[in-house]
DNA sequence: CTGCACACGTGACAC
DNA sequence: TGTGTCACGTGTGCA
């Protein structure tokens, strides 16, 4: 009776953790057949070595990547998760006129920037800022949330680079502008 | 007797285990009382996401991604299809004794070596070569060629992380990155 | 009382 | 044979 749907919902429990497990399991580049402790301790040096690596490289770089990207992540939460912020930035062609849109863009969101940085180099520009959001959220909220900004600045990006670049994209999608990595001689134009 | 060595046996594993959990759990940017398996879904969120991000970072980047991959894409043509170029690459970790293996893999497509990259970052390291196929070829030959190399780098990748690979490690004599890799008419110093 | 999540001990199976 | 891990059912505390 009461004793058997306890026993079911326990195995539904169980199931359900050991599918997160199986789960990461794929995810992380690991072998297959480990301890479930030893996958925990695997995905823990792997969490530690992403983090270290994506901070070091969006947080510390400032410098304009070279190919457009967006990048927007959850940073942290207030004490009581009252509050969280998340940190996102945009490398794209150098054009000012987009802050605008940018500008724009983000304030749909209505929250709270806390600060901004804005960089150039060789006609690439880079625009990195931290926006608070506060007020109780679930979990998922702030992953939609954080989502969404992300989404809206894919929309920047494509809005920026729509009409007159197009054939440009058309025939090196993503590859302009390279870094002249080894035409030590040619020049790109 | 037996029965409490093996009941304390089984309390360790769960401590051990929640042990690890509750670091995770520190980790996560989003997270603090939550169910055990939200817990891990958010886990596995976050590894898709910092795996996603370095994944698409590392597209024409020159430092190494956080996950083993090869690349080979073909680059351009030279006018009227007498030649072209294939930019590949490959990031795993840093062990400068593939090198030699990658080398004589390549050396067997006899295709001349316009440059090469190699560049680390705590413990990881990442090669880009450029390599041009001179003569006339076919789309479909092309394609074929670029696949082939990109499954030879594959075969380099999974012959370094093998067993026997152990011992070339440790008996190779470690020369510093002065490897003859690309004698293709330069001269090395 | 009912669902929900956790820790515990025990039988089963592996080396 | 013990010394591991795993899955299961159950007891307990919390909304």
């Amino acid at each position: 009776m009461a004793l058997k749907s306890h026993s079911e919902a326990e195995r539904r429990r169980r199931e359900r953790i050991n599918a997160h497990l199986t789960t990461l399991r794929g995810l992380i580049p690991c072998s297959d057949k480990l301890d479930k402790a030893s996958l925990l301790a695997e995905v823990i040096s792997h969490v530690k070595r992403l983090k270290n690596n994506a901070t070091e490289m969006s947080k510390g770089c400032i410098v304009p990547s070279e190919v457009d990207e967006v990048r927007a992540e959850m940073e942290r939460l207030g004490m009581n998760s009252e509050s969280f912020s998340i940190k996102a930035s945009l490398s794209c062609d150098d054009r000012p006129e987009i802050l605008a849109d940018l500008k724009n863009t983000l304030q749909a969101f209505k929250l709270k920037t806390l600060g901004a940085e804005i960089s150039t180099l060789s006609g690439r520009m880079k625009v990195v800022f931290l926006l608070a959001c506060e007020g109780n959220t679930t979990e998922t909220e702030r992953h939609l949330l954080t989502a969404s900004i992300q989404q809206a600045l894919k929309s920047v990006l494509d809005r920026a680079s729509s009409p007159q670049d197009f054939l440009l994209r058309t025939s090196y999608p993503n590859k302009r502008r390279r870094i002249p990595l080894f035409e030590s001689s040619s020049s790109s134009s």
